[in-house]
DNA sequence: CCTTCGAATGGTACCGCTACCATTGACATG
DNA sequence: CATGTCAATGGTAGCGGTACCATTCGAAGG
């Protein structure tokens, strides 16, 4: 048999491309690849001398490992995906810093993804995602398209649900019932005697099911909603401020209103001062979200508190509980707190 | 020879895990594998028959393709790193927002991780993210890490840098100039009489970079800085509430404060109106950022207008634009706008 | 008719790492 | 002394794609 150049000649290994790889540490260390590979990811399993050796390699030639490559061949990518409506609401930003700090910890790397689109779009992100081969999967509110659906499903990794409470959660649910918290607002107007109710959402599935557990909880007390104006998510002061006169018009002196969050509430405890009514004699408030600007407006708001951070933080310890092979609990309801200020 | 099992027998082909692979779609549609990849990478390239066919398979296995490996083989991932120091704070999350969405908008996605440590965590974070192959790097503020510059200047892959404007950029700069913004308000200020000042500012490096520049425009004035209050990032509406005593101690009236963020201004102008401050003719303030509660607050805040949207989506293009090998500006300089509104 | 050319498609060898076993040698055990 | 055990290390074969050519085939040109 002649001796010739192979027919599919190898690729031409780019000279610019002088990137350390690991079988240049391991020969600088005079140990095998794997060796190497074990002295960054399992050392335990090494000798100290070897081990030393090793990391002295790494260190001297910059050796930084090539994770795609890790990834592909171990099946684990230590990515994890994080979808967001918007990362502009300090709100969700919170969580997803929590969330991304917590995974960091422990080595994991978060992937963004913005969702608040329609649905085909939502479908194609998270098949690209997907594709990345995530180790989990964060969601922010409810996935709709049920081809998104069940490739997470059938993706087999955790994936977790947070900010809702949605009766079937794909997996994980870290959350709390919006409808649950709409309600509690609605007993505590009620129980300090205010009688007459209006409402102002922002136009967002978990804010709209706020609303409907406040209008139910009235409905049974034998109460309504006077007035109830919806405004296209991301809500602003601003937008609280505009929306004062509508309410005033539709509402007697001494009602209370339940704003989808702080941001409205302050709007209108901007404008409620700047036409000398009086809160909460004239118009009483609660908030959502329990901002740092609720708490430093005069008068405070009134609101519900609900922990970002701490959902952010559960949600990475669930996924990363659960690759760890420990057994975690499914669902976590986080409580709602009302904390009343000075406008009710 | 014996005929033996090879010493090392290959890797189980575990049974559950049985994704759709691109030799699956290939055998589906009658093609080889690499005009699946063509199909779904340079569908140009394929007749129209056979890309129909390819495609409609790709369809119905429900075919995902993996980035990771496409990563590896082509090297290049499609993933851009976006290091950020928070994203609580407003103005970092909307360049982050406008980055990520413009990036998605071509078939990139980010990945995400939070600075704002020491500098050893900053180089470990870069390191590992390096690790990744990102086509590109975002780079919020300067990286100190000596070995970290190195890396990033080493990756061969598109930096940017936003919101500052160093003068040894590691490779794009899309910011403004931070100092000019300081000088741009004392000017502001002194043309409109005021004559005494202090300053309030987040210990952070932009901002007090502004200070600086604020500091020294009033010293080429023969005019002077009275009182200077430094706070730990991130700052909030409720330190500026806490702060303004102190300010009050040691300004005379009709002085004007120049803060490090609408946040902080907006906690001034609340204390203020508590305790019956006339602003400004008591106290002038201006902010900095332009955020929804500065115009929103009554009275409006004078403040200086940076738009955190157009520095993501233009940092988004530089890299966008780098990778298809167009011809790019190597640094913009966003302008900056005071916007004078009643604070001042 | 043969040659040339370009469009369409395929074969092979990687990308850089790690899983899976195998191997080695020191030491303990019966 | 044979054997078993364990800690430490290595060899090989992928992981699932894509780059780089090669090949095929029909049409155009001489």
């Amino acid at each position: 048999m002649t001796l010739r150049a192979s027919k599919a000649t190898a690729r031409v290994p780019d000279p610019s491309c002088r990137t350390v790889r690991i079988t240049d540490v391991a020969a600088a260390a005079g140990v095998s690849a794997i060796t190497v590979s074990r002295a960054l990811n399992t050392p335990q399993l090494l000798s100290k001398t070897t081990l030393r050796r090793v990391l002295a390699a790494v260190d001297r030639l910059g050796y930084v490992p090539n994770l795609t490559a890790g990834a592909l061949s171990s099946r684990r990518s230590r990515m994890v995906v994080a979808i967001v409506p918007t990362i502009a609401s300090p709100m969700y930003a919170e969580a997803l810093q929590a969330f991304t700090r917590t995974l960091a910890a422990s080595g994991y790397h978060v992937l963004l993804g913005l969702g608040g689109f329609d649905s085909e779009d939502e479908e194609r992100l998270i098949t690209a995602m997907l594709g990345r081969q995530p180790d989990g999967v964060l969601l922010v509110g409810a996935v709709h398209s049920p081809t998104a659906r069940r490739r997470l499903a059938e993706a087999g990794v955790p994936i977790v649900e947070i900010w809702g409470d949605s009766a079937e959660p794909l997996d994980i649910q870290v959350g709390f019932s919006h409808r649950g918290a709409g309600e509690a607002v609605a007993h505590h107007l009620c129980d300090n005697g205010y009688r007459a109710f209006g409402i102002v959402s922002s136009d967002d599935p978990r804010a709209l099911e706020r609303l409907d557990g406040f209008r139910a909880a009235l409905e049974r007390r034998g109460l309504s909603l006077l007035v109830q104006r919806l405004l296209p998510p991301p809500s602003t002061v601003l937008d609280g401020r505009r929306v004062l006169p509508d309410l005033l018009d539709a509402l007697p002196r001494g009602a209370a209103v339940f704003c989808s969050s702080d941001m409205l509430a302050t709007g209108l405890v901007i404008e409620a001062r700047a036409r000398g009514i009086l809160i909460p004699d004239d118009l009483a408030l609660c908030g959502f979200g329990d901002l740092d600007i609720g708490r430093a407006i005069e008068p405070a708001l009134t609101t519900v508190s609900v922990d970002g951070n701490e959902m952010g933080q559960l949600a990475a310890r669930c996924i990363i509980d659960r690759l760890s092979g420990r057994q975690i609990q499914q669902r976590v309801a986080l409580p709602v707190e009302i904390v009343r200020r000075q406008t009710t």
